[in-house]
DNA sequence: CAAATTGTTACTAAGTTAGTTGCATTCAAA
DNA sequence: TTTGAATGCAACTAACTTAGTAACAATTTG
C-alpha cells in the first residue's frame, strides 16, 4: 500500500469540485466522492489550498471551491501542488573511487532524468482540469 | 528506503559493461562499481539477460557483457527491462455511485496519465546508453 | 456560547524495497 | 572426476513510505 496516490486523489477531488463549480464543498462531502475518511482528504485539500488551487473557509459553514476557472488550471499545477515523488529516483551509493563510471554515474543520470522529468511536467502541463471534466461528463 | 532504485542502478550497470566493451565482468565486479552485494546486483543483472540487453554465463569462468552495442541501447530498453513501475499510480476506491465524478474519474485519469507516461517512455527511448557513456567518459 | 468546519499532529497498519544469506545449478580447469 | 568459481533464485530481515484513523486546536457563523 506504499505506492503514491496523492496526484490522483487531488485530481479527483479537484474534478469534483471542478464538476458544478456554483455549489461549494465541504471536506465530509468530497470525502463521500473519494470514499473515504474527511480527515485523510483535507491532508490534500491543505496542499492544493496552499498552492492556490482551491480556497477555503474555516469555521461553521467552511468550504472548499476551485480558486481558478477549470481552464486556467492543469495537471502540473496540480501535481507540483502534491509534492509528489519524481518519476525517478537514482541511487546514491558511495562511490568506488578508481571506477570512473561509479564517480560520475549520479550526475550524467541526473542530467538525463532531469530532462524526461521536465518533458513528463510538460505533458502535465497540457492537459486542463476542464478537458478532463468534459471527458468525465460525456460517460 | 522503499524509493524504486532499480532503474538507476541498471543504468549503472549497463554503463559499466559498456564503458570499455573488451573486458567481461563479473557481478563481483560490477557490486564492486555500485558498492552494494554482488548478489543484489545478480537480482538486477538477471532481468537485464531476460530482456537480451547483456548476455550472460554461469560456471567457472562466468561473466555478464552487453547482448547489443551502446548505441543501440536506450533508457526505455533498461526501463522496460527492470520492470520499474509506472510514474503514476491512480487511487482505486469503491465508486460511490450517485457521483458521476467518483464512477468515471479513474477510466479518464488513465487515459490521461497513459499519454503521459507514453510520452516519458518516448523521452527515455531518445537517450542512448552510448551517449550517456560519452558523458561519462567527458567528466 | 454552541455547533460545525478546516488545519494539523500523532499514531497504527500495511505494502514496498534494499540488502543479506544460503543454496542449487552450471561450467571450466586441474 | 573432482574442485572451484560463477550465475540464478528463494527466503528472510530491516527500513522506509504511505494509507487511513483519531483526536484536537483554531476559526467562524449564528
Amino acid at each position: 500500500m506504499a505506492a503514491n496516490n496523492q496526484f490522483s486523489i487531488a485530481v479527483h477531488l479537484m474534478a469534483g469540485l471542478g464538476f458544478c463549480t456554483k455549489t461549494d464543498r465541504t471536506s465530509a462531502q468530497l470525502a463521500g466522492s473519494v470514499n473515504t475518511s474527511p480527515s485523510f482528504i483535507r491532508r490534500t485539500l491543505a496542499k492544493l489550498s496552499k498552492a492556490g488551487l482551491i480556497e477555503t473557509s474555516k469555521g461553521k459553514n467552511g468550504f472548499c471551491r476551485l480558486a481558478k476557472n477549470p481552464p486556467d488550471i492543469s495537471l502540473l499545477d496540480i501535481y507540483l501542488a502534491v509534492e509528489a515523488p519524481k518519476a525517478f529516483s537514482i541511487h546514491h551509493y558511495e562511490e568506488t573511487n578508481a571506477c570512473q563510471v561509479s564517480c560520475n554515474i549520479k550526475s550524467v543520470l541526473e542530467d538525463a532524468l532531469n530532462k524526461t522529468q521536465k518533458g513528463m511536467e510538460d505533458s502535465l502541463a497540457k492537459i486542463t482540469l476542464c478537458s478532463l471534466i468534459a471527458d468525465i461528463k460525456k460517460h
